[in-house]
DNA sequence: ATATGGTTTAACCATTTGGTTAACAAAGAT
DNA sequence: ATCTTTGTTAACCAAATGGTTAAACCATAT
């Protein structure tokens, strides 16, 4: 692994544990077992540090969502394969989710800039989808963005509230992953049956 | 407004922006429009300032939540209840999901200390009744901790992660405000929908 | 062997930041 | 009137923090 691999991944894990505002350039450093001038002269600054492991965190994200949204399945096929697949991806990467929403939450501006080009997810053709397969009767007639926010909330939340989650309803790490795996399929089929004609 | 009262305000919006970590005494200082000695003289240290808003702004929702939890109502009541009342009180405080979720994840220690004992969210005795209610017959054989989770859920996700949804589904505030409208009835009719008998 | 280029480190620096202090103002209490 | 307590401020301080530097290290080409 090169010196940059291991500041990377360093930093990607103090930053998703405390964020960009809490996270440290020497906690970095230790994490990744080298000495904080690497870090400047590999990364030049926290902020550059940061948005590669934030580009990084959100560029495996989007391409997946897009890919399922704008393949040529059904709707109801669209939202199994994402509940699976995101459910899937995030189970190994739990602190993602948390992250990405807590740091756009802090920098707007900042999140804003890239979420307006590239590849953002882009529900856009999900949505006229779900238009169609509506006046062809296959759905009943809802809002398609109320849909998709159905659909995030039941599969993101889980993630992105974990700690608080867990503490709630009393669980524990395992028998949250076993939740989340049954979460897999039922999310998908209750949405479903909560929309099919 | 005593100037504690405006310290505390202050503090509750620099605080919600911007997250512990984030936040500079100086920053409240300014917002209260006082002199930033005041703050350590009112409350002696950022930790404490912060823990006095955090407090507050859980203690504000916990109490809530549990009225509706342990009221004497059927569990599709409840459901209704709370995603009606849950919202509203939300759209009036639209940073407190967020800020408390976050603030957690950063510091699990401090979140778990008073998420242990006094005034947490229980939602043992609807458990326990959403169990009554499957043996007799109204409600599907369902784990209750996923429908827990899909509550929570759909109520508390489009708020905690209000920045990244009106940017991807492509809202303005009012269309936000409007589709949390509707959802207050819209979640509980689902949720109903997919778990009666 | 040694000159050359990138890589790594210890020590250092400037600024920011939470927190303190000492003086000052205001308002009751005597 | 003046003493005492409480509220308020400007100036200050020590520690933390992001970032820099100059020297050492090390591989490779000559």
């Amino acid at each position: 692994m090169t010196t940059e691999e291991k500041i990377f991944n360093a930093a990607r894990i103090v930053f998703q544990k405390k964020g960009f505002a809490g996270a440290r350039m020497q906690e970095i450093a230790d994490e990744a077992g080298i000495n904080k001038a690497m870090l400047h002269y590999c990364f030049k600054t926290k902020q550059l540090l940061f948005e590669a492991v934030f580009m990084n965190a959100f560029g495996q994200l989007a391409p997946q969502i897009n890919a399922i949204f704008n393949s040529d399945e059904t709707v109801f096929d669209k939202i199994r394969k994402f509940a699976h697949s995101y459910i899937s991806f995030v189970i190994e990467n739990p602190y993602l989710p948390q992250f990405i929403i807590q740091e756009m939450n802090n920098n707007p501006e900042f999140a804003m800039s890239f979420l307006n080009h590239e590849n953002r997810p882009n529900p856009d053709l999900l949505i006229s989808q779900i238009e169609k397969e509506i006046i062809a009767g296959i759905i009943k007639p809802i809002n398609p963005k109320q849909l998709l926010l159905d659909i995030f909330s039941l599969t993101v939340f889980p993630f992105a509230a974990q700690i608080m989650v867990k503490a709630i309803i009393q669980i524990s790490d395992s028998e949250f992953n076993q939740l989340m795996e049954e979460r897999k399929t039922s999310i998908a089929e209750q949405i479903i049956n909560s929309i099919k004609r």
